[in-house]
DNA sequence: TAAATCAATTGTAGCGCTACAAATGCAGAA
DNA sequence: TTCTGCATTTGTAGCGCTACAATTGATTTA
């Protein structure tokens, strides 16, 4: 008798088998392989099953196979809404499966070490992380295990596998799309600190595209990625002196984005005729505040979906070790960026 | 070999027995009962085990012993933040107490559903879920199994354990806020369909409060909870064509309060002057937007570490089922709501 | 009619680990 | 010197399940 159900007594395979009378493995065979099973047998010892409460012991299964149908995540964060799409399509893709989806959240490297080795414990069937930079005692682990990763928000060098879209492209979409606007002192808040790879081609790309026109390409200030909404009132304070004629500003979230409308409003600058405001992320908040707020949105739904995908396809056999899928990205072209003034000529806005 | 890690072999128990020339059982010892190994002795298997990059499969683990040190929680969403605090407090408790957390998202209650069977499938030690709403499938199972269940955000007739504030206690609060700050005609927003118990006392409570003051308690309307932002112009549409003197809103969320506030600032009314608006849940957003929110601060964070502790309490033996623990509420004093007027007579307000 | 074929079912072994009882070895007591 | 008590270590059995090979029995083919 199991000691996790206290008093009372678990019902195994070999139960709900005596109790129909076939075997075990043709319980078995009812729940990881019906086809083999004849229709009739099938519905008595699923009908059996059902009376007696049988759940399946995966513990059990995954032991004798080797073999798990339970995905690992590893979320950053839940406090902001960026990865709300990405899980919805990760379950998506591992419901239409046959797989089970278990997150554990970490927000630091630290932890995302632990959890990926309680996943490797729970000896899952793979695991997806967000991001490229990891402790080497979880790469080490992940090697030695050869269990299937896949990083999300990432275009290049994977450990395993990844799934992405190229920031760099991103972030130069969005510098075309406020120069076509008619803007010329455009203002970049990164973030300071260890911000992950996530953001770190963001500023190269804003540099080197405004560099090309001939602009300024110093107005940078980097905040605190803790900071929340409290980063824009700082970060415009510190642009502004940089360069009293800004016009325009690039955020390294909508939250930032949205801190900066509101100081925005307390100093009674107007959104977006003497400042543009671009966001990243296309977080809720971004088509609710006034004015709605431009943004970039990654296709964090097609990302999940195809981070599991790419597990299962590895589990079937693909001989996909390297392998890369760029899930693209959209400009979202919203109020707080106007095109009045003229367009810097020779511009033409990407928008995927 | 496992079939798992492809390839490469796999280290287990055995090997590293041998590679340390003692037995299994010494090995599996150093893990789990170290006290009753050698110094040396478990110095020199942990040394060995580090070098052969020996993970501990808890699969095999918790078929043997029937215990499992994972925690399953179900969180009903991610979309807002209100659910972060809650988890840090879960994880910080389980870190402390040498267990894990895995994490599933369910935003129905089918789905919820699922993600039982699926702990109860992976034996996990025990559960924690949101609300006191479950299908018959999910409560026999839990019955049936007996593991341990936790139930946040729910005071009264647990399952089996329970962790919350008292929504009544709560609302009540906000209304005498509201009618110490000198309002008559207070709005209620409410969800409608079905939203779950977390919703479902505020509305008697702020109907009977209002009720016993001898003021209007009908200024009621019920949103959609999936609106988000977009519930607020609807419900304040409404409530003003049913009392063109409104002077309060209680919201169900900060971001329906936020949605309120935009609104009202598109139609030129001023808040808190004209109309005093209170949200539920203190959201990042609540502090950020101008007016700042009144709002309801459940403390989610000590739900999260008490819900983890009954488990563990539990399974250490403790005969705690029918548990209740009520870990509180704050009201935050901001500035959508203002004291200019007089105050209702032999009001007093409660905060916790 | 006998042999071959095939779908459906079953027995056996073992996945990696831990509970439990048994064995070992060593200090101090008699 | 032998015995006892104790800390430490070790065999053994088995948790619940599935891979795989073997078996059964009905149907088809020669």
């Amino acid at each position: 008798m199991s000691k996790l159900s206290g008093e009372k007594t678990s019902v195994t395979m070999q139960s709900v088998a005596a109790a129909a009378g076939v075997s075990p493995m043709t319980v078995s065979n009812t729940f990881r392989y019906p086809e083999r099973v004849q229709e009739e047998t099938r519905q008595k010892v699923l009908r059996i099953a059902a009376e007696l409460g049988y759940v399946p012991n995966y513990a059990a299964g995954n032991l004798a196979s080797g073999q798990s149908r339970v995905i690992g995540a590893v979320i950053p964060s839940i406090k902001n809404s960026s990865f709300y799409n990405y899980v919805r399509g990760m379950q998506d893709a591992v419901a239409s499966e046959g797989y089970e989806l278990i997150l554990k959240l970490a927000d630091t490297q630290r932890n995302e070490t632990a959890a990926i080795e309680t996943f490797v414990g729970l000896r899952v069937a793979g695991i997806a992380l967000v991001g490229d930079e990891h402790e080497e005692q979880a790469l080490r682990l992940m090697r030695k295990t050869g269990v299937p990763v896949v990083e999300a928000w990432v275009q290049d060098a994977p450990f395993d596998m990844a799934v992405g879209f190229s920031t760099y492209e991103a972030t130069r979409a969005l510098v075309d799309l406020l120069l076509e606007s008619g803007r010329r002192h455009i203002g970049f808040i990164g973030y300071a600190g260890a911000a992950s790879r996530r953001f770190k081609q963001r500023m190269p790309a804003f540099r080197e595209r405004l560099a090309a026109y001939g602009l300024r390409s110093d107005l940078v200030h980097l905040v605190d990625e803790t900071d929340g909404f409290g980063a824009g009132p700082k970060a415009l304070e510190g642009l502004f002196r940089l360069d009293p004629d800004l016009d325009a500003l690039l955020c390294p979230t909508d939250i930032v984005a949205a801190g900066v409308v509101f100081e925005c409003g307390r100093r009674g600058w107007r959104v977006p005729e003497q400042i543009a405001v671009v966001g990243w992320g296309d977080y809720e908040i971004a088509s609710e505040i006034t004015p709605a707020l431009t943004t970039l949105q990654p296709n964090t739904y097609q990302m999940g979906q195809a981070a599991m995908r790419m597990i299962v396809e590895r589990v079937k056999g693909d001989e996909s070790a390297g392998k890369i899928m760029d899930t693209g990205f959209e400009v979202l072209r919203r109020d707080s960026v106007s095109w009045t003034s003229e367009p810097m000529r020779g511009i033409s806005t990407v928008t995927a």
